[in-house]
DNA sequence: TCAATACATGAACAAGTTTTCATGTATTTT
DNA sequence: AAAATACATGAAAACTTGTTCATGTATTGA
């Protein structure tokens, strides 16, 4: 009997040709396995966590990102331009200052979502 | 003008301590990111999200999981030993199998979030 | 125009991750 | 008891990632 309650079957051998049949659909393609592992490497650092966290709400210059996260100048601009480029962040320049911004809901949601869970356990 | 309908401020400048006082009290702490990133991490890689898909429903064997993902059966175990250390799957031996299932609601709850998000656009 | 401020970026380095290779243990089959 | 099957694991290799260092561009101020 399965340990799992969520688990509806017990999958083995390469006997059952219809049991392998069920798995295969469960399985994701490549392409999608890539896309969506993009999407959470994006959000498996701490440091870039703690700067999506900053920009939940407002938009932020990276001046005053450098100041509150205590990171250098450099490791910010490397860290927004690699979120620059999954598109989760996006920019507008004004005079000599440069205000990013989460360019997508989806960021949040994952976000708040992994942070219910971590936070109640 | 905040290019983002989400944002409620443009913060910038260590000028303005209101602003700023504002800011600090989004930025999640170390240990949150840390164990956050923990979190995302464990499903930024395509082969592990692979695997995982392959458990959301059912329970498998890991010479079955070999099989179906087209990977080393030495790489497969290593991957599951990295997911059990995570507390994010588990297993139970019968005869000389060994059968694996998601330990945690979470996972599932995270991954289908993901997979929303990446499949709709 | 010269200096200062705000930000970006290439290259190198340190650290971490995944896979492979070789080998080991446990269970079953013959 | 020997061979085969199922799985685990340490070590090394190949690859990826984050930060630092050095330097470059653009805008503002003196």
């Amino acid at each position: 009997m399965p340990l799992d309650p969520h688990t509806t079957a017990t999958i083995c051998q390469d006997e059952d040709a219809e049991q392998i049949a069920i798995l295969n659909e469960h399985l994701i393609d490549p392409s999608t396995a890539n896309r969506l592992a993009e999407v959470f490497k994006a959000l498996s650092d701490p440091n870039r966590l703690r700067l999506i966290s900053l920009l939940l709400e407002n938009e932020v210059c990276v001046h005053t990102l450098e100041a509150t996260l205590g990171m250098t100048q450099s490791a910010i601009s490397h860290q927004l331009r690699h979120l620059r480029q999954l598109n989760l962040v996006r920019f507008r320049k004004e005079g000599r200052h440069v205000y990013y911004a989460l360019d997508d809901d989806h960021v949040r949601g994952l976000f708040k979502q992994g942070l219910l869970h971590v936070e109640h356990g």
